[in-house]
RNA sequence: GGGAGUUUAGCUCAGCUGGUUCAGAGCAUCUGCCUUACAAGCAGAGGGUCGGCGGUUCGAACCCGUCAACUCCCACCA
């Protein structure tokens, strides 16, 4: 058969995966096989695949490949997360670009164009997984608002609430100006901002003097309701108990004491402003302040600042920095860097804000979740990520869970006029509570929360809704699928969702959610920055595959990320990816070159066998430390063992030894083994390279229907034979030493050499003769026992080679060769004598490694022996 | 301010329980080869005081202390 001069991936991905969905290789059924479950941390439905989620999913598809390859009953589930805030920005914006305002349209008017977007849109990334090979449980699919899904949520809801978990509070919130939300602590980044610190002087109450306060935000002045100072600042004693002035709208407030404040910092006078400062609202609620809300939800001044109203916050401190310059009242400017948060999805400026928000009290649920990590029942990789979950855990707040937006799960509380409510399913429920106690209420005046839930308040249910184990517990599904066997995620999201579901697992399946957490690095370009749209560093990752193809992308991507190390990306790695296809395409070529040429009994039996005996030995080498890695889920030296085993030992080593000569007839034996051997690399290489390792399966001969490496069970690997690979490496080794020499001699490459060989070890050469004799293109070997004049010598290990040539030796610069060798094995046996003669080490050392002193000693001494003699002779 | 991590070849990183000729790999570089599978290749080679200093030990890249640089997480100094 004809082979095409390259792989063609784009045929191949389309074929297999077709071909893998119509044979329902990547669906399961609960049977009697263990199970290996893996979810998928669901993508945004607004988003669009990036190299993130190519690391993450290739990870989890490497994982579950592996696990059906070993004869489990592997289940991937995917889906989508409807990502409240970030879909309801989408769909804001599509609207506004279709000139609807949000705010001219009700609820259910807005909640049809959302989940028309989300029918349109919603399912991209989830085609996009297809294209990187994933080999997900398609029939499987689920979103955080399928009907049942969203029904589990609102009960999980009212069942925290009756268990007294949620509450509903008056607290200082983040507050989103833009979204018009609060947000989540966890929703607020923060990060270093240049600023300018502004000085101000209040008038001191019956004197012309002033008090002057450093602040970063002047346009939150007319929301002051104190300044303060410390107790013990002498610079302030005599405004104990005074008053001053806030510019500009000239309000009375008084100057409190407290030992919160830093007396170094700035004047050491603080302005206290409790609407709009988490610290300040503190203070003034030991100080009884008054709270003066200067801002609407969209971070513009109300009527209550008395100035600038209607400006955005941004546009009034500018402006009311020019008012208060003009009044004589900014002192002034100074550089100043802090930390200000941001909003995670719309990146606006955070307001901290006082409002009525939902509460999961933490501490409540949190406690079971922190031992099953601590104890070990759940395992991190790597285990640094132990420490910081468990410091997250024990110093935990209350989340807030309310967001005001619509695309969502809506909370399920009902509000009579008079302020009461009561949380229920239905209208009809709460109509029941609540008529106990106010029997003239009317069923139609009640009026449901306009709120929803927090996107994670769903997706910590991921692990067991999936299966409908809330909805539907005790089904089929999820008693044989859950508890999850590994999650893979970004440690980003480690107290977003992580920590969470734990707590949710155990909560209502009594049961942790998953038995390993594979956290992922962050992938950063070549320069270390974070991918981002705004950098626009982030490469177009469907064009990648379209340009390497899924298998030298995910070899990329794999081979450059160590576990929970971030991992600095370069599209050269997708280079690296397809010379390996193309190592493996030609090796394929050259194997289906035999083809028409398989004889039984046409060559010397002891080489060839020497070559398939020592690859077989290599091979159950090399799989037992593959078999060690999975175990610590080091998937990218695996990718390395694989590699180096397929491009080193077999093409280069073991398919060298056994290629027949131009148009020679190959050994049966030889030739079964050799395809034999293709295929179990191809199997091992299968869960990282998916496409190529099917299409070399399939071409390396006839298939029986439904024959497909996919589903090919590994075999388990026996320990290899020391023996046999040490010989192995003695070959190489010479092989390497005689080229090397060739070389140094200048030798052109058809030039042959004649060898001569000292050697104490003659009785396996035999086996290797022929090998040797074809690698160094060398036409003779005879055994020697004195050196041989006239020739270049070298010493591998104990054997001594002398190579005869038609040049000339180059007397001068073996000798050279050898001083050298000669000087570092002096050396060295200077400090293997010295430990030996050190009676400390005789003492406290193992016994074994005082064994393996004295046999590098005496080993060492022989070489010596031998490299001494050839000097002489030289 | 608290905590964690990192520092090994030009670059990216392995090096697991201190002891095998342990100082490694890939990429990059250099030399020689268009050898009938592969120039996207083959055969070789060079390259490092393991961040600095101190300590423990018979023995340290590895353990301890300390300093330095970088990174991340958490935290309410305006």
């Amino acid at each position: 058969m004809e082979l095409p001069k390259n792989f063609d991936h784009q045929t191949a991905e389309q074929k297999w995966y077709s071909h893998w969905l119509n044979k329902r290789y990547f669906h399961s059924e609960p049977d009697d096989r263990e199970p290996y479950t893996v979810v998928i941390p669901p993508p945004n439905v607004t988003g669009v695949l990036h190299m993130g989620h190519c690391l993450n999913n290739t990870i989890q598809d490497i994982l579950v490949r592996r696990a059906r390859m070993q004869g489990k009953n592997a289940c991937w589930v995917p889906g989508t997360d409807h990502a409240s805030i970030a879909t309801e920005a989408k769909v804001v914006q599509m609207l506004r670009e279709r000139g609807i305002s949000k705010s001219n349209l009700s609820r259910d008017a807005f909640l049809k164009y959302a989940w028309e977007w989300k029918e349109k849109y919603g399912g991209i990334i989830l085609q996009q997984l297809k294209k990187l090979g994933c080999s997900l449980d398609w029939d499987r699919t689920a979103f955080t608002m399928d009907p049942d899904y969203y029904q589990s949520v609102i009960s999980v809801f009212i069942d925290l609430y009756k268990k007294g978990y949620i509450y509903r509070g008056k607290r200082m919130i983040n507050w989103d100006p833009k979204a018009k939300t609060a947000l989540s602590d966890e929703e607020v980044i923060r990060r270093e901002t240049q600023q300018k610190l502004y000085y101000l002087r209040y008038k001191i109450e019956g004197s012309e003097e002033f008090v002057v306060i450093a602040t970063v935000r002047p346009e939150t002045i007319m929301g002051d309701t104190a300044i303060c100072v410390h107790p013990k600042d002498e610079r302030y004693t005599q405004l104990h108990g005074k008053f001053v002035f806030v510019p500009l709208i000239n309000r009375r407030i008084p100057v409190i004491t407290d030992e919160y404040v830093t007396m170094d910092f700035g004047t050491g006078a603080l302005k206290v402003t409790p609407a709009h400062d988490m610290n300040d609202y503190q203070l003034g609620q030991k100080h009884s302040l008054e709270v003066i809300d200067i801002f609407n939800d969209d971070g513009t001044l109300n009527e209550a600042a008395q100035l600038l109203i209607g400006e955005d916050r941004f546009e009034a401190r500018k402006k009311i920095i020019a008012l208060l310059e003009e009044a004589g009242h900014l002192v002034k400017t100074e550089d100043y860097s802090s930390e200000v948060g941001y909003s995670e999805r719309t990146d606006s400026v955070v307001e901290p804000r006082l409002s009525l928000q939902w509460w999961v009290d933490m501490k409540k649920i949190a406690g079971p979740a922190l031992d099953a990590v601590v104890q070990d029942e759940i395992h991190f990789y790597p285990g640094k990520f132990k420490n910081l979950y468990r410091h997250w855990m024990e110093n935990i707040k209350d989340w807030c869970i309310s967001r005001q937006l619509w695309w969502g799960h809506r909370i399920p509380a009902w509000y009579a006029p008079d302020g009461s409510f009561a949380v229920a399913a239905t209208k009809e429920e709460a109509y029941t509570q609540l008529k106990n106690n106010n029997p003239q209420l009317s069923i139609d005046e009640l009026l449901q929360d306009e709120d929803c839930l927090d996107t994670w308040f769903s997706s910590w249910l991921w692990p067991f809704e999936v299966f409908k184990g809330y909805s539907n517990p005790g089904n089929a599904a999820v008693q044989y699928y859950y508890p999850t066997s590994t999650l893979v995620t970004a440690p980003e999201i480690i107290f977003f969702w992580v920590a969470r579901m734990i707590m949710a697992g155990l909560e209502y399946m009594h049961e942790i959610p998953f038995r390993d957490v594979y956290f992922t690095g962050i992938v950063r370009d070549k320069q270390g920055r974070k991918m981002s749209k705004s950098l626009g560093n982030s490469p177009d990752l469907l064009g990648l595959i379209d340009q390497y193809g899924a298998d030298a992308v995910r070899f990329g991507i794999m081979i450059s990320s160590p576990a929970g190390n971030d991992l600095l990306w370069d599209e050269a790695s997708n280079e690296q990816g397809s010379h390996f296809i193309n190592k493996i395409w030609n090796a394929l070529k050259l194997v289906k070159m035999w083809e028409g040429r398989v004889e039984a009994g046409v060559a010397p039996l002891a080489t060839e066998h020497f070559a398939v005996r020592w690859f077989e030995q290599r091979l159950l080498q090399a799989r037992t430390e593959i078999e060690t890695l999975y175990k610590d889920f080091r998937l990218s030296e695996i990718l390395k063992t694989i590699y180096s085993l397929v491009w080193d030992d077999f093409c280069s080593w073991y398919l060298e030894w056994v290629k027949p000569g131009f148009e020679q007839p190959v050994e049966e034996s030889v030739y079964n083994k050799t395809i034999f051997f293709f295929e179990e690399l191809m199997q091992l290489l299968h869960p990282f390279m998916p496409f190529i390792t099917e299409e070399i399966y399939h071409l390396l001969k006839e298939r029986k229907e439904g024959d497909d490496l996919t589903i090919k069970t590994l075999l388990t690997p026996a320990m290899p034979d020391q023996l046999m690979l040490a010989d192995g490496k003695r070959l190489q080794e010479m092989i390497s030493a005689l080229r090397d020499a060739r070389n140094k001699n200048h030798l052109k490459p058809k030039e042959t050499i004649k060898l001569h060989l000292q050697s104490a070890n003659e009785n396996s050469l035999q086996n290797i003769k022929t090998i040797l004799l074809k690698q160094v293109n060398a036409e003779s070997l005879s055994l020697v026992n004195a050196a041989v004049p006239n020739t270049f010598a070298i010493v591998v290990q104990q054997d001594k080679f002398y190579i005869e040539t038609a040049a000339a030796a180059d007397t001068a610069s073996q000798k050279e060769q050898l001083q050298k060798d000669l000087d570092y094995l002096k050396g060295f046996l200077l400090s293997v004598d010295k430990k030996l003669s050190n009676e400390r080490f005789l003492q406290n050392a193992k016994p074994e490694i005082i064994a393996l002193e004295k046999k590098k000693k005496t080993d060492t001494e022989a070489r010596i022996k031998i490299l001494e003699e050839s000097l002489q002779q030289l």
